[in-house]
Formats: structure tokens, C-alpha cells, sequence
DNA sequence: CTGTTTGAGTACCTTATAGTATCGATACGG
DNA sequence: CCGTATCGATACTATAAGGTACTCAAACAG
């Protein structure tokens, strides 16, 4: 039994499929989800519209499938010490930044007022950078013992949102500057200080 | 000498132009800047496009001065507690949550694809809120003798940009829970573990 | 070779929207 | 009153964009 039925006809070209979405992700980032046009898509791509839809029935569709493209979790930094793990993770979140964050942005900032956009984004970009943040700091608390006190989720928050803000709003991109800035100037003191908390509390 | 030249005709009703502003803040906040219409203005506020055109010379300048409307900044919180202070800033911040917030970042999001909404978006939201935060924390440094070592800049960045990435990408509005959360969570800890390293550093 | 599907190119349909123009009515100054 | 400017209403222009339909060429199976 041929799982994969083999239909007649001309097979569709899966390097299309690429450049297609490659071709959606660049103009996210350059012109936002509003101002992207099916056109534009084809014409960039050197494909015709007919191609676009018999792939992806819709706008919607083609740009959710494009961010879902873009994404892939990075790996969680686990180099035993605390700061450079942060670092790591603010610089895996800086790598992004050029040009899959972007892309997710554009999304998200359109999900706003498009539901179809919005489940998508909420599950393409929920997961992976909060959980990056939030896996290196829950586990920085069981090692090193500075347990109960300190608020993880409201922690992991910071540097995403900082992030986000900067790139959607202002339209800067993430440099190392603001990723040693947020970890040294925000994190790390947090952390220290309910360290300290817990540590007063034996006075 | 009349400064105010009277000129003949009709003069021009003050209260459509709020109206008008008004309905353009509503408007924003349900669909945005890209959706927003210039007809559905109209509509809304039971005036004609004409009158519109009249005021404003596009939908940009129209959308701008909306904006610039809905914006004044509050009052720097100063009651001698640095906590109390804190929460007052996330408060007013709060406030304005509901609505005025919500147009900005509407503005704010459309600003990254349009050169002309983006200067307005600039000047008018970057002032008020990192401000208070700025304010009040180095008031607090100053006071409290946390000095030096504390990054003011990046700390009064913090909460604008949660409540910013919470309101325009997650669609969730600001709650006092929120409030709360960032000052103990992040804000004091951080001031804290700075005070605690400045003092440390006298062993 | 025949039938089927994919592909680029293109013309087209429909809807939406920024902006303009016109019109009769109204409000103001002189 | 008369000129002038505003106001609501409406129609209109121009343009843009999502989506569909059609043509002809190419690729694959039997």
C-alpha cells in the first residue's frame, strides 16, 4: 500500500513551498502584515497568485504557516553559571531579533485585531521565548537554593517584553548592549536581592 | 488688538472637533489604525467626511491628534514611600490602560510601517510614561543613597515595556495584580540587590 | 501518446477606502 | 440682507487588494 498516493499529474515543487514562505517572512518584516499583499508574494518569488492558493487558502493561512516556518526553539543554555546562561538566552533571543522576531511581531501586532492571526501567534510565540527564560531561572532556583521567593514567571517576562516593545514599537533591533543591560541591571539584581530576602528572614 | 483675527462665516463648532477626536480614540482601540476609516469616523460621530477633511489633512494627522488628545502625562507620585510611589506609577499607568493606552499602542504598532505616525507615537508616548518611573526611581536613588551602581534608565523601562508587550501583542489589559507583580517582583528586588551590593562592597 | 496536475502569466471581479467635489442649509459678521 | 464659512449628506474618483478564472507550457503516470 502506497501511503503516499501518488496522484497523476505534475508532483508540486516543495522548493516553491520555501520560497514562498521565505518570500512571505521578508515582507513581514519589511512592510507588516496589513501592507503585505498576495502580489507582492508572487512577484517577489517569481510566482503567479494561482500558485500562493493552491497552496494556502488564504492571506491568513499563508502568513500563519510563514511565522510557523520561522520558528524553532533554540536550546536552553545550560553552561552551570547563572549570568552567562541569561546571556545566553538574551543572545539566542538577539539572533532572532534580525529577523524571525520581527516576523513574529508583525503577527502578533495584526493578531491584535485579526483572531485568525492571534491563535497562531499566541501558539507559535507563547512557548518557545517564555520558556527559555523561565526553564534557566526556575532551575537557577533549585540549584542554587533561592526558592520560594522569587516570582519565575513575572522574571521570565521581562526580557521578551522588553524585547518585544523595543522592536515593535520603537523599531530597534536587540543589541548585546541591551541583553547584558537587562540581565545585569534587572535580573540578576532581582534574583540577588530575594536571595538576600532569604537569607535575612534567618536574622 | 484681536489676536484671535475673527474671521467671517461660520465658525467652526469646538465640540465636533471632540467629538470627532473622540470617536477616532474609539475607534482606534476596536480595530486599529489600519482598519480604522475615515467614513466610519464619520459615521460614528454623525458628521460628514468634509468636516473631517476640514480639520485634519489626512487620516495620519487626523489619527495623530487623536493621540496626542488622549495623552496627559500624570502626576509624579511622591509620598515618601518608594513602594507606594512605585505602585502610584503602575497605577496611573493602569488607568489609562483602559483606553488611552490602548490607542497608543494602536498607534504605536501602525507607527512601525508609517514614517509619519511614528515621530508623533515617539514624542508623545515616550515622554509621560518612562518618566514617571525615571522620576521617581532617581528620586529614589538620591534619597535612599542606592546610588551609583542602580541602571535607572533600564529599570523605568521595565513596566511601560510589559504593559506595552501585554496590551499589544497579548491583548490583555493591565491589572493591579500586574502592578503588583512587576514592583515586588522586579522593580524593589533589583533596587535591593543594588543597595545590597553597594553595601557589600564596604566589607 | 493521453490524461492530469502544477506552474507562470494575466485578466478580471468585487469590495474597500482615502480623498475630492457638490449641494442645500445654517450660523456668523458687517 | 449679503457675503462667507461651516455643516451634514451624498456622490464620485482613483486606487488598491483579496481572491477567481483562464491560457498555455511543462512534468509526471500509465
Amino acid at each position: 500500500m502506497e501511503t503516499t498516493a501518488r496522484r497523476p499529474g505534475r508532483p508540486s515543487d516543495p522548493r516553491i513551498d520555501e520560497q514562498l514562505l521565505r518570500g512571505t517572512q521578508d515582507l513581514l518584516v519589511e512592510q507588516g502584515y496589513e501592507r503585505l499583499t498576495m502580489d507582492a508574494v508572487a512577484q517577489r518569488c517569481g510566482a503567479s497568485k494561482a500558485t500562493i492558493y493552491r497552496r494556502w487558502p488564504s492571506k491568513a493561512a499563508l502568513v500563519v504557516a510563514a511565522a510557523a516556518a520561522a520558528l524553532q526553539a533554540p536550546d536552553v543554555p545550560d553552561t552551570g553559571d547563572l549570568r552567562t546562561d541569561l546571556l545566553e538566552c538574551g543572545r539566542a533571543y538577539l539572533q532572532r531579533e534580525g529577523r524571525d522576531s520581527q516576523i513574529l511581531a508583525a503577527v502578533m501586532s495584526a493578531s491584535r485585531y485579526d483572531p485568525a492571526l492571534r491563535d497562531a501567534a499566541q501558539h507559535a510565540l507563547g512557548a518557545p521565548f517564555g520558556n527559555l527564560f523561565e526553564q534557566v531561572l526556575s532551575r537557577a532556583v533549585d540549584r542554587e537554593g533561592v526558592s520560594a521567593v522569587v516570582d519565575v514567571p513575572t522574571l521570565a517576562q521581562v526580557f521578551p517584553a522588553i524585547a518585544y516593545q523595543q522592536v515593535a514599537a520603537q523599531g530597534r533591533l536587540i543589541t548585546e548592549q541591551d541583553v547584558v543591560r537587562v540581565v545585569d541591571g534587572v535580573l540578576l539584581p532581582a534574583l540577588a536581592a530575594q536571595a538576600t530576602f532569604a537569607a535575612g528572614a534567618r536574622r
